[in-house]
DNA sequence: GTGGCTTCTTCCCGACGGGAAGTAGCTCTC
DNA sequence: GAGAGCTACTTCCCGTCGGGAAGAAGCCAC
């Protein structure tokens, strides 16, 4: 079984994938992953400090602690992006029967591969935040 | 002027931004760029080619060049995102009056200095196509 | 057995995005 | 000079996606 997928992976890894084209699996796979939600959550589990967005590696985080540290989230959408990602492999979902009940998350490696961008991103967006503040400011300005 | 937009910028980068909070003006900037139109644009105005992936710098390129090139995006979501990316100060529109009118879009420092991101999340999507997919077949076999 | 805790799931509805058609400005044809 | 044609939008309609709130499941404390 294992050595089937990696057969398969193998195969996969040597088509051309084009994310520009719509109908190409890395087009929708771009899609999913280019989602404010995918890119908070891996940040989150990924263990970057909100302040620094420096990463001190994978954390493991029950849905009520993700919940609350993604401000604004629906518990709908919380859920079915978690899902999504477990789904694609990209983290793990522990169910423990304690009482009430935990489930944890925690990123896989190659949900760990993609944090490293996402925090990328987060930290661009926090790093040149008073750049775009600026230029929207001039937009506007010039626009009235 | 621009000497005002210098403190204000200053002023802003030394705020403690933190994009998990919904009311922190990063994270709506990040939730602007985790868009998938946003992240197909940028790597097309960043030059990356279709197949390697590789950028060889900025290009101009014109709407029906985008609209042809990003397979799949309305015209309105198209004339969107570009928009709003103007206003961040992330690309420049430049409208030459010719026969019929030729408009131009090109990233800015700013805009390119993000493309090297989403340029390495679409690298990501391509690369781990593969693995992606036997995650996807596994989970879905044993839901069955 | 009622309330409470966590982790969902379901329902309703408003907002966002896709599709197609309409617009503007100019040029070329007939 | 009326109509077609080209690019780059803009507008309208409508289906789908996501937010908000309430319900469900499983178990324990009181």
């Amino acid at each position: 079984m294992t050595t089937m997928r990696a057969v398969q992976q193998q195969v996969h890894a040597k088509e051309d994938y084009d994310a520009f084209l719509a109908v190409c699996p890395s087009r929708q796979l771009l899609d999913r992953i280019s989602n404010k939600w995918v890119v908070l959550i891996l940040c989150a589990l990924g263990g970057a400090s909100p302040q620094t967005g420096a990463s001190e590696g994978p954390r493991t985080m029950r849905y009520s602690e993700l919940s609350r540290l993604l401000a604004g989230v629906s518990q709908k959408m919380l859920t079915q992006t978690l899902r999504s990602l477990e789904r694609d492999g990209l983290l793990t979902r522990t169910v423990t029967p304690t009482v009430p009940v935990t489930v944890s998350y925690r990123l896989t490696d190659l949900g760990l591969s993609l944090h490293h961008l996402t925090r990328e991103i987060r930290n661009w967006a926090q790093a040149h935040m008073g750049e775009v503040l600026a230029h929207r400011d001039d937009y506007d300005a010039v626009a009235s």
